[in-house]
DNA sequence: CTCGTTGCAAACCTTTTGCAAGGAG
DNA sequence: CTCCTTGCAAAAGGTTTGCAACGAG
């Protein structure tokens, strides 16, 4: 269950910057589009390897770098040690709502909020760039135990 | 121009757990609430130094835990990679806009924005526990050159 | 063939921790 | 006196970088 379009546009940006699709590349941008959202680095890695054993950690920071740039993925950095990175898709930017006992993230987007912010930054004489917002608590129907995604 | 009461609180919430007021907790709870809010650790480690010149900064980590513990201060962590430290103050809570370029930052609180989030939040089956929402852009009017603080 | 890429290990940075010496109560 | 605290240095994470060997085009 891969998704093909993102790909085609990774191989675009390599080729329109002068760098190579190689076998490593493909195997870390395979595993990250075909799989679930917010993927910490490690998983990502993880999950590259399956494909090809060897690569090294630094080549899946390097290509999700490559990733950001290209527009194909953005990173977020939650109140945990590590990156997470999720797939730019067509609908958008949202934000998060985080359990802090199971780790679940749900994705949402709030017009009225989005409007708020841009004039609060008007207000103080700021010209908005972007923004962070998530929203931490936990999930009550069903939060499973504390799971490996957190 | 120090603030005396949270020196009070801090007192009491040391000697409530057991805990004792030495020389160099004053020196850097001293530096802390008697200076600009958010302060980087490695800037209140510089002021607690011109105290106590023999401060190491794992005494600073381990004392600004106690007054977060304590609720006399909230730990932010902004995008960079340090941690960043603000009194609390009677005014509550509230959020951040932050100038990329020369590092402002600016507070601001908005009912309108908290209302929805609670109801975000329920419409998701999660009980919100807490949240951080951090606008980035640059101020217009008198934006100095990239400071220090950044 | 060229020159970008990889894997590894070392370097970095911020934060945490172990421990023997120091000091508050 | 007791036991909490300190300073130092080492350890811990997570991320970045230098470099020789590798390999895509």
């Amino acid at each position: 269950m891969t998704t093909p379009a993102p790909m085609e546009q990774f191989r675009a940006y390599l080729s329109r910057e002068g760098l190579r699709y190689t076998r490593q590349r493909r195997a870390i941008v395979e595993a990250f589009f075909g799989s679930g959202e917010h993927l910490p680095l490690a998983e990502i890695h993880a999950l590259a390897r399956t494909r090809e054993p060897s690569i090294g950690f630094a080549t899946v920071y390097r290509t999700m770098k490559l990733l950001v740039r290209s527009g194909l993925a953005v990173e977020q950095r939650f109140d945990e040690g590590q990156s997470r990175y999720e797939p730019v898709t067509e609908r958008g930017h949202h934000d998060h709502l985080i359990c802090v006992r199971c780790g679940r993230i749900v994705e949402f987007e709030d017009g009225v909020i989005e409007a708020r912010q841009e004039a609060i930054a008007a207000r103080h004489g700021f010209r908005m760039f972007s923004h962070r917002h998530e929203i931490y608590g936990e999930c009550l129907e069903g939060c499973p135990e504390p799971s490996s995604e957190r």
